[in-house]
DNA sequence: AGCACGCCGACT
DNA sequence: GTCGGCGTGCTC
């Protein structure tokens, strides 16, 4: 029999697969996408997945043998590599990156390098220096101990020559274990023994327990909770017969001991299980008009189709009609949403309809439970609706006739770092083509690429233009700040208009939402006397000014300081917190709404679990009347009673140097102003500027979408932006500040040879160090007609001539395609 | 990514 | 002088 070799994708940035030598043994069993443990390097052991198998040796080397074979039937189907194939080829990435951020950390296990002690040998302390005199007393304790942990008890980052040592000295042994897969979860479950099913034979068992009345209590429970006795009576979950019945471990287990009943392990899923409440809502004569267009452009050809639809338009029950009718031709369907937007709101409307149908995958779910949400999709032929955030679209689908992307113009849907640098959106476009799926985008305040796709016939296209029922759009009220300081009429942050509009809605029980975009905003402090700001030691940003932990902190790298009581720079004690950020607003407040309830959201005060949830559910049972946020409150939130909304600086969204700022800051507003008014009341919201004039402020305040897509539709064709054309950002990072000044002149310089004037830059970023490392960008501009992949191509292998200079070895280029 | 090899500055 | 830091190259 000819030997098999195999190329397997390894969950590492190396660039492409590795070759192993299969065992005769597994001939049979091997196959492409099932996992395999490799030996990479003199000891790491990796999960990996085969890629292709073959019977070329190799030319210039051995190739290893295979470990061990994890599965033998594949984990990741064809369609799903040939997605990350796809992904690593648009993104200018690995495969093995790929890998990486698609399989759930419970598939992909590594090994890791342990110490214990050598219990064969007696330790002779004296022999020891003061160094392995530490490990060895550690290890006296812990019965193992990894590198990592050693390193952090001796303080040193070189501590493989130490380790050698005592293993020389044979008082210590090192082992590479493999770090603990995957465990279904497993409960006690009681059945009645086959021996006692008839009637006859549980009257025997009764006689037997007439002497232990508890035992015979737990048997009746038994018999109940298991319903259909005494034919069959099904297995009940220990712990629940123990409550139920009021026994204990002991008793439950001395009728197992008499023969009567059977105790026995059975797996048992972690995921949560959904209840549908059946009901149909009817769709409006718009949205069904909508959905109507919506079928026929699909019937009609395989095109995305973008629905426009203002926020409470409704869009959300034009997705149950259409994922209804997916899973009833027996198809799944994928609803993809931003993070944040993964609220039980939306997760609990869908429930309704699709009750146990529906699958949940987002980054709140634990290693063990996504495994299970991958395992129960490899399985199953059952259609099935899932809903997830980003990351969703690497789950493993079969039969996909149906994505959604809500909030396509998010941009959390793309991923930065680390690579794969990916927009789940467009990678959901390419997904879906892959499984001749439909596939619908929607956004109350789509991107200009979408819109402009939608345009240009790319995409299809649908449009809601009223808000549900009798509600009607916000009332938008612009607050000139310049006036308002003028005449002295703010307090703090509130212009007069807005502070009269939460007095009067709190006085009528009413909600209120305040937003604040915290970035370029946050509280810092600054020396009165000498002006004097401290600045992060590691990145070129001020600290913030953190009230919980009385701290100054670093947004990038986590350095923080104590509150200085004087200037380090002059001695003066006047050192002031300057600037607001939404927990300096959130105690403002108070001083004018003493008795409101005040709650605040943003990264800092949803950083537990349920934190994000729990202020969600406040609002909806009212324990809040005034809520302060940052982009987070744009999200998932629909309540009845938010009669006002107020965006407290509008200027700090339309000052940004990005091309993107207006478009975003439309969207931001946009959003934020949905928040207001639902069914008969009509919302207020005030847009607080010192540039009333702002045409992005008159755009927002007229609910006119088309105007600001026609003035970006301009400045991106003029500017040569997206959607006219694409982007490609080469950023250069180094800790030398002279090596990426020189190398990004120099890379640029190697660019600027192939591909002219359609390189800008380099050019140093708003933030030009994090974490003691600098950055410098290159933007690439690439018209639509050039062929993409030979540029990216050509692109790539520059970099690698860059990185084998000499002078630039060490400098890391990062790619990043349609950068956002 | 993780690890080994090898060069070079700051300590015994 | 050596120890330990860190840059560099390689992993089938």
């Amino acid at each position: 029999m000819e030997t098999k070799f195999v190329d397997v994708i390894l969950p590492l940035p190396v660039p492409r697969p590795y070759t192993y030598r299969v065992p005769k043994d597994w001939n049979e069993k091997i196959c492409e996408g099932a996992r395999v443990l490799v030996q990479f390097g003199k000891k790491k052991i990796y999960t990996a997945i085969i890629y292709k198998i073959h019977h070329t040796p190799p030319q210039h080397y051995r190739a290893k043998y295979l470990s061990e074979l994890v599965d033998e039937f594949p984990i990741v189907q064809p369609n799903q590599i040939e997605l990350w194939r796809w992904i690593a080829d648009y993104y200018m990435c690995s495969l093995g990156e790929v890998m990486a951020a698609a399989l759930p950390a419970g598939l992909k296990v590594s090994s890791e390098t342990i110490i214990m002690l050598n219990h064969h040998m007696e330790i002779d302390f004296d022999q020891l220096t003061d160094r392995e005199y530490l490990i060895a007393e550690a290890l006296e304790s812990n019965e193992k101990l990894t590198m990592q942990e050693v390193s952090d008890i001796l303080q040193l980052k070189t501590v493989y020559p130490i380790v050698q040592g005592l293993i020389a000295k044979q008082i210590i042994l090192i082992e590479e274990v493999v770090k603990e897969r995957y465990k279904p979860k497993m409960n006690d479950f009681v059945t009645l023994s086959p021996n006692y099913q008839s009637e006859e034979q549980l009257k025997q068992a009764f006689d037997e327990l007439s002497n232990a009345p508890k035992q015979m209590h737990v048997l009746m429970k038994l018999l109940q909770l298991g319903k259909t006795p005494p034919e069959k009576v099904e297995a009940v979950k220990k712990t629940t017969l123990q409550k139920e019945a009021q026994a204990s471990s002991a008793q439950v287990k001395a009728l197992a001991e008499k023969g009567i009943i059977e105790i026995e392990s059975l797996e048992v899923g972690r995921l949560p299980s959904y209840q549908s409440e059946p009901g149909e809502k009817q769709l409006n004569e718009e949205q069904q008009a909508a959905l109507e267009s919506i079928e026929a452009q699909f019937e009609e050809s395989r095109k995305p189709v973008l629905l426009q639809g203002v926020t409470g338009s409704g869009k959300t029950e034009l997705y149950i009609k259409l994922i209804q009718k997916t899973l009833d031709s027996g198809r799944q369907a994928l609803y993809l949403l931003p993070e944040i937007a993964l609220t039980t709101q939306i997760i609990s409307r869908l429930e309704k309809h699709f009750g146990d149908q529906i699958l949940v995958y987002h980054s709140k779910f634990n290693a063990q439970e996504r495994v299970e949400i991958w395992q129960k999709l490899l399985k199953t032929e059952q259609p099935k609706l899932i809903l997830g955030a980003r990351s969703a679209i690497f789950l493993p689908m079969n039969n996909l006739g149906l994505t959604i992307v809500d909030e396509e113009h998010e941009q959390s849907f793309k991923q930065y770092d680390p690579a794969p640098r990916y927009n789940a959106r467009d990678t959901a476009v390419v997904l879906s083509a892959m499984h001749k799926a439909n596939m619908l985008l929607g956004s109350a305040t789509p991107s200009i690429e979408s819109r402009f796709n939608a345009h240009s016939g790319k995409y299809g296209y649908a449009f809601m233009g009223s808000r549900h029922g009798s509600a009607q759009m916000p009332d938008m009220e612009v607050v000139d700040l310049r006036e308002q300081y003028r005449k002295k009429k703010m307090k703090t942050h509130f212009g007069e208009p807005l502070y009269e509009a939460v007095k009067k809605a709190l006085s009528n029980k009413e909600q209120v939402i305040l937003f604040q975009n915290r970035r370029g905003f946050s509280p810092f402090v600054q020396c009165n006397t000498c002006g004097w700001t401290p600045e992060c030691k590691n990145c070129d940003v001020t600290l913030t000014y953190h009230k919980f932990l009385q701290k100054l902190k670093c947004h990038y790298c986590g350095y923080n300081i104590p509150h200085p009581k004087t200037c380090p720079a002059c001695g003066s004690p006047e050192v002031q917190l300057k600037g607001f950020g939404t927990e300096k607003i959130e105690s403002d407040i108070e001083i004018y709404f003493p008795e409101a309830r005040i709650k605040r959201m943003d990264l800092d005060s949803t950083r537990g679990k349920n934190a994000h949830q729990q202020i969600i559910n406040e609002l909806e049972t009212g324990e809040i009347d005034i809520l302060v946020g940052t982009q987070m409150i744009t999200k998932g939130l629909d309540f009845e009673k938010v009669s006002v909304v107020g965006i407290l600086n509008a200027d700090l969204m339309l000052n940004f140097q990005d091309f993107r700022a207006h478009e975003r800051a439309f969207q931001l507003m946009t959003q934020v102003a949905g928040r207001a008014g639902r069914k008969d009341r009509r919302g207020k919201v005030f847009i607080q500027t010192f540039d009333p004039d702002h045409p992005v402020i008159k755009q927002v305040k007229k609910h006119n979408y088309d105007a600001m897509y026609n003035v970006q539709d301009h400045e991106r064709l003029n500017f040569h932006y997206p959607p006219y054309y694409r982007l490609i950002k080469l950023t250069v990072v180094h800790h030398d500040k002279d090596l990426v000044l020189n190398g990004s002149n120099e890379l640029a310089g190697m660019l600027r040879r192939i591909l002219g004037d359609r390189i800008l830059g380099p050019e140093y970023p708003a933030v030009a160090r994090i974490k003691n490392k600098y950055h410098r960008q290159i933007l690439i501009k690439l018209e639509k007609q050039l062929h993409l992949g030979k540029t990216k191509e050509q692109v790539a292998s520059l970099i690698t001539d860059f990185n084998l200079m000499d002078n630039f070895k060490s400098v890391r280029v990062i790619v990043d395609v349609d950068p956002v």
